[in-house]
DNA sequence: TTATTTAACTCACACGTTTTCGTTTTAGTG
DNA sequence: CACTAAAACGAAAACGTGTGAGTTAAATAA
């Protein structure tokens, strides 16, 4: 391998001080044209880079963003993260990711391993485990600490930061309201999200629209969960649609939803004229299905970027931080496919 | 903010040196018990943490991986993704990662921008247009800077470098072969990945099926197209069940196989009794159809843990790196479920 | 001619660590 | 007590960069 060209050597071959040399490669005015054109052309020649560690050592950032994902395998996080990757690049900044995995303990662990300089701020969604136990001094220190904090989608009361979330509420509203206008009757409420602050926002919003509508709650057309799994286990038993007279199907994530589907088609019923189904989705499998899921569509990559912008907006602002704290709140949209019946 | 803590701020409000802080902090015998406590302790107390950056410039070496992956939102590259950040993060590693968006220029690109000492190596998966262009100059100079590479599943012979792969052409002999041995006559081959160093390989797998069984090969049963996009367009007027008499599919991905399955069961015919299905597969959602697809798996995780391994064993191997290229290939598995007949 | 400006460049330090080498202190020995 | 050796610590350089303060030399002004 070639040694990496630095300052120094390029100083050395060319007889001039290391200070010339950078000066020349920042086309700093106080030093010549032609001296500049020769060490610009030579530094091309060696293909030199300024080295980033050592910027970074002088200028105190590092020009990255830790990003804390629960789970890149939930399409979802994958498409936020597609967002705030983008976002970061274009602003010149590189992006670090770890994946807590829903837990509490890698998440403090990621947080604690990032904290040394390596990154000038965070985005995260807060992990499932870490909403249960109501654990968020990582966070707040980390903040203490002057490296800013962008939450995204499951968010907390407890913690001062900028935010960018979807109107879960109001989007559960309007879907529950779109499946009672086109006829429901009996709407069931499947959640396997339960535990995360977007889970009972959007279960909310299901009660919302029922009392809006003067309907009944009926407590046994509802489904509480806090995984998948749980969910999985427990649906068998709940989802009996002749008997409960089930005639619409509000889930508050994509799994549930297709659970739905296809218990539905077995159980011999047609959607959407028997059962009419609407869920919160994002992967690219919803329109697959046959017949194809009305979904509320969330913008992940929409989210990424509102979440990047405002940590680097505020990375960058030098006005010395007011706390001026934003939620900026991202609207959905509801997707009608063939799951639902027109208006 | 209270001000970062330094050995430099340690050392002034303790009376000693700095290389006493920061030998003591290290543990080093030259210094003696009482002060290695009273150090240690009042690092503890002021929370210090070595700040990374200083230290990376000292070592030369930042222990981080630059990831560069074609596509996020691609469930496979996901899985691999999760194993990467695993497997990195337990031998201390971090992991920044950029998304080329199979694209050549920003591939070329993200690695430019990451070589200047942010990170010690690569481990990527070739760009769609990477790989039509036959352009990869990038890459060897990124190994003549001394910038590891590892390739993953999208490879390049041309490219002398660690890799990891799957026995693509095997599992598609053997996918094709069960099909065959279970009754197929007729078996269609669906590529929507023909541009791809992968999806050539199993298409050849397919070809060498047929040939081991003496099976004729139809050119009307072949079907190759270099993207999704491309596909869905072209597979209406492709796919005639009946005319062609199709009595089983061998799909190289996952978009093609679910393409498959819906237009089997909308013309009318019965799976796996009519017609056979087997694609290569990573997403969660094979399963999810009825009936669910029989798969071809690539363990994905393992892909991306073995990545990780192979790099960070070459850069931490001090005995002057020779080139022992290694190519690591991680077995599929046949995933039989309901798309295919048993033996 | 001498003083003063200006252009062009160099010096020296800083960022926070680590590490080598040198210096001081303590303990041990004859 | 003097000398040596080990123990404990400090000074300084280095990693590669950026920057304000100095330095030199030439050009201009008085």
């Amino acid at each position: 391998m070639r040694p990496k060209a630095t300052l120094k050597q390029i100083a050395k071959e060319l007889n001039v001080s290391v200070s010339t040399v950078s000066k020349a490669l920042s086309n700093s005015p106080e030093i010549s044209e032609p001296t500049k054109i020769k060490v610009q052309e030579f530094a091309k020649l060696k293909n030199y880079k300024p080295n980033n560690i050592a910027v970074n050592l002088k200028s105190k950032r590092s020009k990255t963003i830790g990003v804390i994902l629960p789970n890149i395998l939930n399409p979802f996080f994958a498409k936020v993260f597609s967002g705030i990757e983008k976002a970061a690049n274009e602003r010149g900044y590189n992006v670090i990711t770890c994946i807590s995995n829903e837990s509490l303990t890698k998440e403090i662990h990621a947080m604690d391993i990032l904290s040394n300089g390596t990154i000038d701020g965070f985005i995260l969604s807060i992990s499932d485990e870490t909403q249960k136990e109501h654990e968020f001094k990582h966070f707040k220190e980390a903040i203490a600490d002057d490296l800013p904090i962008v939450m995204f989608d499951r968010t907390s009361e407890d913690v001062n930061c900028d935010k960018v979330i979807v109107d879960d509420f109001d989007s559960a509203v309007y879907a529950v309201n779109h499946l009672i206008k086109t006829g429901c009757k009996n709407i069931a409420l499947l959640s396997n999200l339960d535990n995360t602050s977007v889970g009972k926002l959007r279960a909310e919003g299901y009660l919302q629209a029922l009392k809006d509508n003067k309907i009944a709650i009926n407590e046994s057309l509802i489904m509480r969960t806090q995984s998948n799994e749980e969910f999985d286990e427990q649906f068998p038993s709940f989802f009996d649609i002749k008997g409960k007279k089930i005639d619409g199907i509000f889930a508050v994530e994509e799994h549930a939803s297709v659970a739905a589907h296809k218990a539905v088609l077995k159980g011999g019923f047609r959607i959407p004229e028997d059962v009419q189904i609407i869920g919160f989705a994002d992967g690219v499998w919803s329109r697959r299905l046959t017949p194809s899921l009305s979904t509320v569509s969330q913008h992940g990559p929409e989210i990424g970027e509102a979440a990047a912008e405002l940590l680097i907006n505020r990375l960058e602002d030098k006005t010395e931080d007011g706390p001026d704290y934003e939620t900026r709140i991202i609207k959905t949209e509801l997707r009608q496919r063939e799951s639902t019946r027109k208006l």
